[in-house]
RNA sequence: GGGCCUGUAGCUCAGUUGGCUAGAGCGUGCGACUGAUAAUCGCAAGGUCGGUGGUUCGAUCCCACUCAGGCCCA
């Protein structure tokens, strides 16, 4: 007879088949539908407040990897903090302005670009910028992020945009915005100042030159050096550069000589000697070492103009060319710049926007500077400075749109002053007060802010908020001052940031403004905002804004990198204005690595788009891939990997799937009072108690990987392997109705009520699936966590039933053997014996009666007195085991010596024919 | 070149104040079951704890150097 019929196996329609790429979409449609983030705010109306505030991505092509772990990590959080009780809004945002945009578009345009006015190439900015916002607002929403996608902040919307004026606005009333030069990438032909992104290097054809710096002989008193034919020699490519020419920059650590070419002594580095030498022509005579000192003591002139170059010390300086002395142009040249500013050099720049000599070289006025190249050589020769000339071709910055050779030439720019009303010392004091996740960033940040110098906050592109500058149409001096900064954010709020561009003068200031030469005609200058000033006040547009929000946040997530970019560009306006940063907490995480732990790029062709995942695996998948991955560090992603994670949602998902399937005819009237069930019941449940309480403690801490890690192991170790192995035979054999089978289908839903929400953070979609499987009301993610009844938690228990357990291992090694040998194959065709040495572990198995043998899931069990020969040893007893003579019951499959004490049923144990009999009563 | 960080089995991670034969899950191999079935169960193999040197009675853990990799600067 088939007695499987008679039996209670798990039914369930819930798909051992995840098919998430087709069944998420559905969920998505329908979470949408129900406008599941509003009912989850409105649920949690009256809750405590928890801000993420999130860092915009750029509105600027598809997601990738390192996104979607971005706002993966963050929904995550946002999901937790619900499920904990909070009220934890999330409004996702987007960075809009800014070159990369500007240079796709006018790219787009080609030609058509320059002929366009600045008005149009916005519009068209905007346009593409609104475009990647909803490209990548639907692929953030297909990983299951929930937020509140109807009402983002963008950084272009016309509030953020006049919010930008008005925070630039107030911390120039504070006095920390001021003018002042700075060299930068200038196209002479196209009149126009480039950023690092549009420069392209090539090949070009410069003069390399040796010039001598005569040394005043009176401030060089060597021992052995002819004080009158002293000079420090320096070498360079851009001889038209020399008018520029401040100071002098040796390496404070090299080793410096004197070195005799005949009657003149040439300064340079010792390691270069070789290289002068040839330069020169000839052989040195003799060289002297220098100290720091003598050459501190040095009074350098200028090759060809009556003026004195400073002798100055950085670390910029290489020996890799030339005679490790760099003549520096701080006007000209970055690294000049830099050193030039700790010395308090003049940012000089004779050199107007058309690259040609300015009054300031009267000499050359008018020349361009690559044709003033020859000139100066020439020059340098008559003024018998010059060593040597010859022509080399080296690589040099082009514009990218003219292909012209480019000059680095100092503008006026404005600066964000750091050290203005004790700013960075205030700000050292907030790095020390917020909490930094993982605790380096704490000193990485720190050491930012130490060394950080002042912020150029201005660009000469089109694609930003304007800086609303004006000057004076008469004299021609620069008007911005807070009122009219104020009165042009009140314009910008109403009509648009646009209206820069387009407005009238008469409407863009306020009335009655006057220069101090008396003039009350201006034009308007052209600059806009670095975009990190647009994204860095997003604190201020969003959590000042958002009905939901509050400022401070309590927390910031966001890539490493952003160390340096957008936690600092928040920090210093918030410091500024409002004496603390916008965050309680700054949490960071790592870069997605391929599997090798390399860097993913273009170029090298290892990238792996979010998509690409999602559709084979599902997103519930990477996510899984996400909260497995200690991301404090950085994390490798790659195929092998997403495998393993498929199988171990795969395991997750059975272990659901058995619960689900064996609560089928179950509900909360049948459940079953704590004091009645097993021990093993509550082994289990201590367990459940004790995973809940540490994986909301790993959330809490933000450490998913040992959520991921624990839930697993769980549903892996505990329950498949030990509890519902050994649950088998109380959940398919007893009556339905027993009460052994109904103590163990409340653990069971115990089991479920907890771990679907102690899941749903991470596997989104799939708890959800089981939530509504299970005809529950609403969604998960308006639940809390499932609270556990304290009594659970029954450590005695644990221990006891933790022995049992190494007892089991010890009979499962035994049964190996016999498997080998192929005298069993089911361990329920197994008779042990066992010697436990341990006391207490004995009597616990004494006391355990015959559910010893449904514990170890073998035939007989019996106890030894002591050990015997035949036993084998291990770790916590030892064991005889053979073959039982008894034969299988064809309903539980069990042993037994004695079968079919009933002749209806000559197949049956005892137990199953008791149970046959009610059955047919019913 | 500078700052910060990482490096434990094929993969992802544990490893508590330095102290017994370094653990887990997955994967792999072999086997069992066929009443969780494109599931489930068992057993086993796998590690010079990136490398070298040092401190120590003893180092995966502390120090120095080094190699590989990452982020940010230059």
């Amino acid at each position: 007879m088939d007695y499987s019929k008679t039996v209670n196996l798990p039914a369930t329609d819930f798909p051992m088949k995840a098919d998430l790429p087709r069944r998420e979409p559905a969920m998505l449609k329908q979470w949408d539908k129900e406008k599941i983030y509003q009912q989850i705010l409105e649920s949690r109306r009256d809750a405590e407040l928890y801000v993420l505030h999130d860092g915009p991505p750029y509105a600027n092509g598809h997601i990738h990897l390192g996104h979607a772990l971005n706002k993966t990590l963050k929904d995550i959080i946002v999901k937790h903090k619900t499920m904990m009780g909070f009220k934890a809004p999330y409004v996702p945002g987007w960075d809009c302005h800014g070159l990369p945009i500007e240079h796709n578009v006018t790219r787009e345009l080609g030609n058509k670009a320059e002929s366009l006015p600045k008005e149009e190439i916005r519009k068209r900015c905007r346009e593409y910028a609104e475009k990647f916002v909803t490209i990548q607002m639907e692929e953030f929403r297909r990983l299951g992020v929930f937020g509140d996608f109807e009402n983002p902040y963008k950084t272009m919307s016309l509030n953020y945009e006049a919010t930008i004026v008005e925070v630039f606005g107030k911390i120039l009333g504070e006095g920390y915005v001021y003018r002042s030069k700075k060299p930068i990438y200038w196209c002479p032909f196209d009149v126009t100042a480039l950023a690092e992104a549009e420069v392209e290097y090539g090949n070009h054809t410069s003069p390399s030159i040796y010039v001598k710096f005569r040394v005043e002989p009176s401030s060089a008193a060597i021992p052995g050096v002819d004080a009158d034919n002293l000079y420090v020699v320096i070498w360079t490519t851009t001889p038209w550069t020399l008018p520029a020419n401040l100071a002098v920059c040796f390496h404070p650590d090299f080793r410096y000589a004197a070195v005799r070419f005949g009657e003149e002594y040439y300064v340079a580095a010792e390691a270069l000697i070789p290289q002068l030498e040839s330069a020169v022509g000839k052989r040195k005579d003799g060289e002297i070492g220098l100290s720091r000192q003598n050459i501190e003591a040095f009074t350098v002139h200028h090759p060809f103009i009556k003026r004195e170059s400073k002798v100055i010390f950085g670390k910029h300086v290489t020996l890799e060319q030339g005679t490790g002395i760099v003549h520096t142009a701080p006007g000209h040249g970055h690294e000049d710049y830099i050193v030039g500013r700790e010395y308090g050099l003049d940012v000089f720049c004779p050199v107007d926007e058309r690259g040609r000599f300015t009054d300031d070289f009267k000499e050359m006025k008018g020349v361009s500077v690559f044709d003033a190249n020859d000139k100066i050589v020439d020059l340098l020769k008559e003024k018998k400075a010059l060593i040597h000339s010859e022509k080399i071709e080296h690589s040099y910055p082009h514009c990218w749109r003219c292909k012209n050779p480019l000059i680095y030439r100092a503008t006026e720019q404005w600066f964000f002053s750091i050290d203005h009303s004790n700013l960075r010392k205030r700000g050292i004091e907030n790095v020390n007060t917020t909490e930094w996740i993982p605790s380096w960033g704490r000193s990485r940040f720190l050491g930012m802010v130490e060394t950080r110098p002042d912020w150029c906050l201005s660009r000469q592109r089109s694609w930003g908020v304007p800086i609303p500058s004006f000057r004076c149409a008469q004299c021609g001096e620069n008007l911005m001052s807070a009122e009219s900064v104020k009165f042009f954010a009140q314009v910008a709020r109403k009509k648009g940031i646009d209206s820069w561009y387009t407005g009238r003068i008469e409407d863009l200031i306020p009335e009655g403004t006057a220069c101090r030469c008396g003039g009350d005609s201006f034009v308007r200058e052209y600059d806009i905002l670095d975009v990190w000033f647009d994204s860095g006040v997003s604190h201020f547009a969003v959590l000042d804004v958002w009905k939901d929000l509050r400022w401070p946040s309590d927390l910031y997530l966001e890539g490493s990198d952003q160390h340096r970019g957008w936690f600092q560009s928040s920090f210093w306006p918030a410091v500024a204005l409002r004496g603390r940063p916008p965050y309680k907490t700054v949490l960071t995480h790592g870069f997605v690595l391929d599997e090798e732990g390399k860097a993913m790029s273009k170029l090298t062709g290892n990238v792996i788009p979010p998509d690409e995942i999602i559709k084979v695996y599902g997103a519930d998948i990477l996510r899984l891939w996400v909260s497995s991955e200690d991301y404090r560090n950085d994390v490798r992603i790659g195929m092998q990997m997403m495998k393993q994670i498929a199988d171990s949602y795969r395991k997750i998902r059975n272990t659901f799937k058995f619960i689900i399937g064996n609560l089928y005819d179950f509900t909360k009237a049948d459940a079953c009072p704590y004091e009645e069930l097993s021990d093993i019941d509550k082994w289990i449940l201590h367990k459940l108690y004790a995973l809940s309480a540490r994986i909301i403690e790993h959330y809490e801490k933000f450490e998913f990987h040992l959520v991921y890690r624990k839930i697993l192991n769980f549903c892996a170790v505990e329950l498949s392997s030990v509890y519902f192995d050994v649950s088998k035979d109380i959940l398919y054999v007893e009556p339905a109705d027993s009460k052994k089978r109904r103590a163990n289908q409340t653990v069971l839903a115990e089991m479920l009520e907890s771990l679907t929400r102690l899941v749903a953070p991470i596997l989104s979609f799939t708890a959800e699936e089981i939530w509504r499987f299970n005809k529950n009301p609403g969604s998960i993610h308006r639940e809390h966590y499932y609270l556990l009844d304290g009594r659970f938690n029954n450590p005695e228990i644990e221990a006891r039933v933790e022995r049992l357990v190494g007892i089991k291992k010890d009979v499962l090694k035994a049964l190996e053997l016999l498997r080998k040998d192929k005298i069993i194959k089911s361990s329920l065709e197994a008779e042990i014996t066992l010697y436990v040495p341990d006391k207490s572990a004995k009597n616990i198995i004494q006391d355990m009666g015959s559910e010893i043998t449904r514990f170890l899931q073998v035939a007989k069990v019996a106890l030894a007195p002591e050990k015997t020969p035949d036993m084998r040893d291990y770790e916590n007893s030892s064991v005889r085991i053979q073959k039982t003579r008894g034969k299988k019951c064809a309903r539980c499959w069990n042993y037994f010596d004695a079968i079919g004490a009933d002749p209806h049923h000559p197949e049956l144990c005892g137990r199953c024919t008791d149970i046959i009999h009610t059955m047919k009563h019913e």
